[in-house]
DNA sequence: CGGGTGACTTTAC
DNA sequence: CGTAAAGCCACCC
């Protein structure tokens, strides 16, 4: 759990993720260069990891950079997240979203 | 301070 | 398309 002392880098991913428009995806090395940290976009999975259990937010919106959803697996239920995409209208190219039309850059 | 880990990415074979 | 390896940084013990 984040600890009192402010790490915030959570807190950051946070406000990205919950800043994704309705329909659109983003990408772990987009979210991790808008927090200037490009060279490290498993942090970013790994802050929605700590907090999935807690946070209510639309991280099934976040993929990997080849629009796969890598991180359906972390979900309650198999098929969620992209059972979730559709219903917003992304549409999947095989297993993966057509990242190019829907990807969203903060 | 060091080692292990990871929802990533890229290059290479 | 598959696996392998390296780079990368924050967190936990």
């Amino acid at each position: 759990m984040k600890s009192t002392t402010g790490t915030d880098f959570f807190k950051s991913v946070y406000d990205v993720v919950a800043r994704i428009p309705y329909g659109r995806v983003t990408t772990y090395g987009a979210i991790a260069e808008h927090l200037g940290m490009k060279s490290s976009a498993r942090m970013v999975g790994w802050a929605l990891n700590a907090d999935r259990y807690n946070l209510n937010m639309p991280y099934h919106r976040v993929v990997n950079r080849n629009g796969e959803l890598s991180g359906s697996r972390y979900f309650p239920q198999p098929g969620m997240m992209r059972q979730l995409l559709e219903s917003e209208g992304v549409t999947f190219v095989g297993d993966a979203v057509d990242i190019k039309k829907f990807i969203w850059i903060p």
